[in-house]
DNA sequence: CGTTGATGAGAAAACGTTTTCACGACAGAA
DNA sequence: TTCTGTCGTGAAAACGTTTTCTCATCAACG
């Protein structure tokens, strides 16, 4: 009981623990352990050995709140159980691990109010980034972030806002390239089903994208048939039945997502449908499972590991630096496999 | 400059902004905002009324510091690449979130010296409690948790430890199970393609629990040949030639997961080999990929979002409910789709 | 030899909460 | 009336760091 200090076993040892065992004051212990340099050599040593033998390990909270820094980032997306999602913050973890920054995750179901909420909390625990996905968000979300001075990252998305970061793509020009890719097949008869688009703007961007494309090309945009689903295989099954079962269906239908394109390929199956002989099919997000369908399935490809490490690299920036990665527009690419082909001659 | 209050637009109001706005003291308003019943309800509604006004976002580092609850729970798991972990975390983070419990998320790449790391950080951060994937890690993890008295969940194992608690299945139950099915389809050649079992305690005690109901049911565990392969559809493929690949090739094939099986399958399409004509193939986890394959894959269910969840209920559960939720065993379902059949007559 | 500047170290304040303690008011019991 | 107990409130300590001062010491310089 004569000494103050906690043995390794008690649970915690403390700053002030190690210094005593190291004969300085907590000043200079803090001092090594955060690696300022302006401290002699044997003192760096035997705090280093004394915080060893101590096994101590800092506490976040008391270094947060003095030094306003958490080395914290929070991420906020739709949901992990897309794998779109789910590897953007792996690649996003990773690249932020390796600095020693700690990923806070949470979902929000594609609900705005939820964002908001979710935000809040995140602002509270002093996240000093906060990953977002899209670029559509609660005026409410927008203006906590400005007011707490809290540094954002809008994802798959090349739209940016006033401050903060946009690291990801073009969502239209994705959509009209996949126009343009089934136009120059001598498509005629177009369709699409796209995911849903209420609060969702690379969804929306996408459709507009798409049809604008084919308004640029002549056809009318109205009477072009969509279909919203939600990113599920059995949706887009539902929405391709709604699409060819027509009298003039479709010769080719662009998804949203290759979840709803490996539906509406599931749909063809069931119904003898050819795949591409009658109607060709591209999806969006190049899953894996793109290459597991039959016929394989042509998509595009969405770069979400890339984002993530993006992302990463903006937020990890000097602030310098920042204002020259804040707008990153990553190219997609088209991943040509079978389920495309030339549209089929004039049947009926 | 009079007035010490920061307004709304200054970055960030405090506790005793609120207090002085409110006129009470800090305490009674910390009271109020944390719920406590002994405070007047004129002096509850000031500064409900306070707060909002000043937009009032509490500092989560000082009132962990003071209170030294964080609600913080870190989980590191293998990969977020996966959507059997990531599906995990979505249950994990949903039903803790409900409680305004954070989840701080880490990858460990399956390496033992990175998950302490890990360890070390999220203890660092003050996770209150942690999530592990399977019940093999390294000692020193272990005594970290110990000493720094963090409560811990092992998941995807039943094996649980002398304190935390383990949510999840038998892995060597279900290997057995896999096992007798295929047995019971009439198999007598039998194979294994098994994940990576260094330090995978989860692919071990599925080969462990495969090859040990063979031999309960008189074959020669050795003679069973068995491939590892990381959880890639490619080394599945792979991992399937180098099985099929011989005189006399098994009839049936056990997978450590469905991406293994789809690879196996994809290299019998290949080759012509008529599934489950020639061979039956089972997977594991039935991830959404199992209905996609053709034939639809047999496999045995993962309950990974109910494991997310329940280690959130143990987490969340009072100290005196813990013993008894701390080691939950969930039952694992065969789900028999098309790829399996009885074994072919004897051909040779 | 006195002055200056750089260097290494410690004392103490500060970060923004929560919690303990103490106190006054007020109600009911004796 | 006086005592006892409950209730609502505030003052101040405490949580474990980092950071700002301040102060020696010492080398270099004029």
């Amino acid at each position: 009981m004569a000494s103050g200090i906690r043995g390794p076993d008690g649970g915690g040892a403390k700053l002030i623990d190690v210094a005593r065992l190291a004969n300085c004051s907590p000043a200079t212990a803090s001092r090594v352990l955060n690696g300022n340099p302006r401290v002699g050599q044997d003192e760096r040593e035997r705090v280093m050995r004394a915080a060893a033998e101590l096994g101590y390990v800092p506490n976040g909270s008391a270094r947060a709140l003095r030094s306003t820094r958490s080395r914290l980032v929070g991420a906020i997306i739709p949901t992990l159980d897309h794998a779109i999602y789910a590897t953007m913050v792996d690649g996003l973890q990773a690249k932020l691990a390796e600095k020693g920054v700690s990923v806070i995750i949470s979902t929000s179901h594609y609900d705005l109010d939820l964002e908001l909420e979710q935000t809040r909390l995140l602002v509270e625990r002093g996240a000093e980034s906060i990953v977002l996905v899209g670029s559509t968000h609660s005026a409410q979300t927008m203006s906590l972030l400005d007011q707490k001075q809290v540094d954002y990252v809008f994802t798959y998305t090349s739209s940016v806002a006033e401050a903060g970061a946009a690291i990801g793509f073009d969502n239209e020009k994705a959509g009209a390239a996949a126009a343009r890719f089934l136009l120059d097949l001598g498509h005629k008869r177009l369709g699409m089903i796209a995911g849903i688009t209420t609060n969702n703007d690379r969804a929306k961007g996408r459709l507009d994208g798409f049809l604008s494309e084919l308004a640029a090309r002549g056809l009318d945009p109205a009477a072009v048939p969509v279909v919203e689903g939600a990113y599920k295989v059995e949706s887009g099954r539902q929405a391709m039945r709604s699409l060819m079962d027509v009298p003039q269906p479709p010769t080719a239908v662009f998804c949203g997502s290759d979840i709803l394109a490996t539906g509406a390929i599931k749909y063809c199956h069931e119904q003898g449908i050819a795949v591409p002989g009658e109607v060709s099919v591209v999806g969006f997000d190049n899953l894996e499972i793109a290459e597991l369908t039959s016929p394989e399935l042509t998509t595009l490809e969405v770069p979400a590991r890339e984002m993530g490490n993006l992302a990463a690299d903006y937020i990890l920036a000097p602030a310098a630096q920042k204002r020259y990665l804040r707008q990153t527009e990553l190219p997609i690419r088209i991943i040509v496999r079978d389920s495309t082909g030339a549209a089929p001659s004039q049947a009926h």
